[in-house]
DNA sequence: ATTAAAATCTAAACTTATTTAGTTTTTATT
DNA sequence: AATAAAAACTAAATAAGTTTAGATTTTAAT
């Protein structure tokens, strides 16, 4: 009834070899291990003939290595997220790996056990992740010291580690500068909680100074922090406030895309026409269909394709360091853009 | 240096028993295998303190299961892909088995063998995709013939299979129906090409078969294919050409979320406004940014949770049968719902 | 105190590859 | 033809679990 897989051995018995000819054959290692060419081709073409594929298993089990790498990422169904993992998964297909995305849901238990899963019995080879960790202390365990960890979009400040980033705080500072040169003098920030996250508190640091040396006051109503798992009602109060106050706000910028996607919605639940207000948007994060939303989205443009590929390299090296010992650590940091749009 | 893994047999020697015991315990199989409950909470609590975690690959190698569910689909960075992945994945972590999502690029080939790597060797217990193939024939291969598969999103009618989708026929019926309630005479309708994928050919039918319940004329000019490769340039061409006919069209229909966004390029280049010229423009899809877009897109929305949920219960369903040999198929066919924005 | 029955536990086989440490065969050299 | 060197190949160990078949030990019954 159910068809019997190809093994290394039906291989061998068919063409009256060792099963260990076989395996070092189809593993490329023919010529280093001597075996004669013709042989070679046999093998090969035996191989293609019964549609042999190796047991990734038993292959994993024996060399400790599985060709997989993770990524952990807060949630797969986040435009940035997602677009970042196409381009990951791309280049390490070109090289060979394979790709297993999870899903953290901002969860930190829930990374913590995945990544015990995943880097503890050497189920994958290598990590990328987006952690939602509040300190590096769950990286510093002893079993993950010789894990290859790749972190993106945000990193831990008080770890040494690999990591790819935006860089946060110049995105921010201009997109701020670019505001208050259109003359915008009263900025609303709106930033997300928890804020330990090193991408947002750079950007707030970037909002920070760029106010500071434009001279202008940063008082505690221009940064209001939502709590991560309410955001839509916390924005909806927040901005009904802040709408009504007497020193009205001329600009709102939200501090990721979740943030202003959660404005939009009180804008059109209010039936608030921002530009007829008079109101600037800003947000960081870019999302292709901001092109076509009112009110015009001046935004930070993270170079998402960059970051995947990087991110993707990086942890392919630091897993071909590993025989070499030698440990050092590769900071990343790239440039964003401004997208106008006014 | 590398600290060494705790095995089940570094448990068995601490405890003085046998690595079998050990195995028995951590697997919860202490009681139907007859283990003293002392013994089971003996080993249990050592467990935990060496930190013990079973080796995947060797579990996987013996037992044939590997508790891993792959996801192949075209895009992952396509939204609508994204957030069933979401649910996918949630739903399957419930049930104590990770997820594994891929990206195909429309690619048969690639696709082809990356069903061939999970599913050859058992890599995979099951397979939920979203499948780019022309035709039923690659899955009819005698080695997938037990292989736990389900289709989302499209299925191939050539073959009979298990399969989660949306009611395309009928979302497209509706929203054409809705176009013409508006008055609506000349609709425009943009499709993928190649066509042959189930879920457009019946958002086509959809159409034709309402389009002629009203009577309407539906000649070549009001269906368009836009090859897959190059979107944006056909579009543009399309859209150019229609715009300056004589017989105006009144309502463009796009048969999926890259066809209107790239509709929405097109107008922006053109500085075409939809609603001053009395454009209706409709999509299948929809996309939650698609609330703050103009012109107001109307949209079919597809039940993107629920098709995540029933394509994960699908599969452990069919991975549990298969102990039962017999082999029906489940065909789940899921309700749309219009998203009007006027 | 025996013996049978029930309750616990274990040795060894097994899963499918890779790798080590050889062995056998062929070729070259004298 | 004998020997050394090179080329081609293989048996067995190994990775880390699970499962089978059977061995002990304990309890219960006479």
């Amino acid at each position: 009834m159910a068809v019997k897989k190809t093994l290394l051995e039906d291989i061998a018995n068919q063409l009256n070899v060792s099963k260990t000819l076989v395996s070092m054959v189809i593993n490329g290692k023919g010529d280093s291990y001597g075996i004669g060419k013709k042989t070679q081709q046999l093998v090969l073409d035996k191989a293609l003939e019964m549609e042999y594929t190796p047991n990734v298993f038993a292959r994993a089990l024996r060399t400790g290595k599985s060709h997989l790498i993770a990524l952990l990422v807060a949630d797969i169904s986040n435009p940035y997220y997602s677009n970042i993992a196409k381009y990951v998964e791309k280049e390490l297909a070109e090289k060979g790996y394979n790709l297993m995305i999870c899903s953290t849901d901002e969860n930190t238990k829930k990374e913590e056990s995945l990544i015990s899963l995943f880097a503890e019995q050497q189920f994958m080879d290598g990590l990328i992740i987006a952690t939602t960790a509040i300190s590096g202390q769950y990286f510093e365990k002893e079993k993950l010291q010789n894990f290859p960890i790749v972190f993106i979009d945000r990193y831990l400040p008080d770890i040494k580690s690999n990591y790819v980033v935006a860089n946060n705080y110049q995105g921010s500072y201009e997109i701020t500068d670019l505001l208050i040169h259109k003359g915008c003098k009263n900025i609303l920030a709106l930033n997300i909680s928890p804020s330990y996250i090193s991408s947002l508190s750079e950007r707030i640091k970037g909002f920070k100074d760029c106010l500071e040396k434009h001279g202008m006051p940063c008082d505690k109503d221009n940064i209001v922090e939502i709590s991560f798992n309410d955001i839509q009602n916390e924005v909806r109060k927040t901005l009904v406030k802040a709408l009504k106050k007497d020193k009205k706000i001329d600009a709102i910028y939200t501090l990721n895309n979740n943030l202003a996607r959660a404005c939009l919605n009180v804008f059109n639940e209010l039936g608030f026409d921002a530009e007829k207000e008079g109101l600037r948007f800003a947000s960081f994060d870019d999302i292709s269909l901001f092109d076509f939303v009112k009110p015009n989205i001046l935004s930070v443009s993270q170079p998402i394709e960059q970051i995947g590929v990087e991110a993707a390299n990086l942890v392919l090296k630091i897993i071909d360091n590993k025989k070499s010992e030698q440990k050092q650590y590769e900071n990343i940091v790239l440039p964003t853009s401004i997208i106008s749009r006014l």
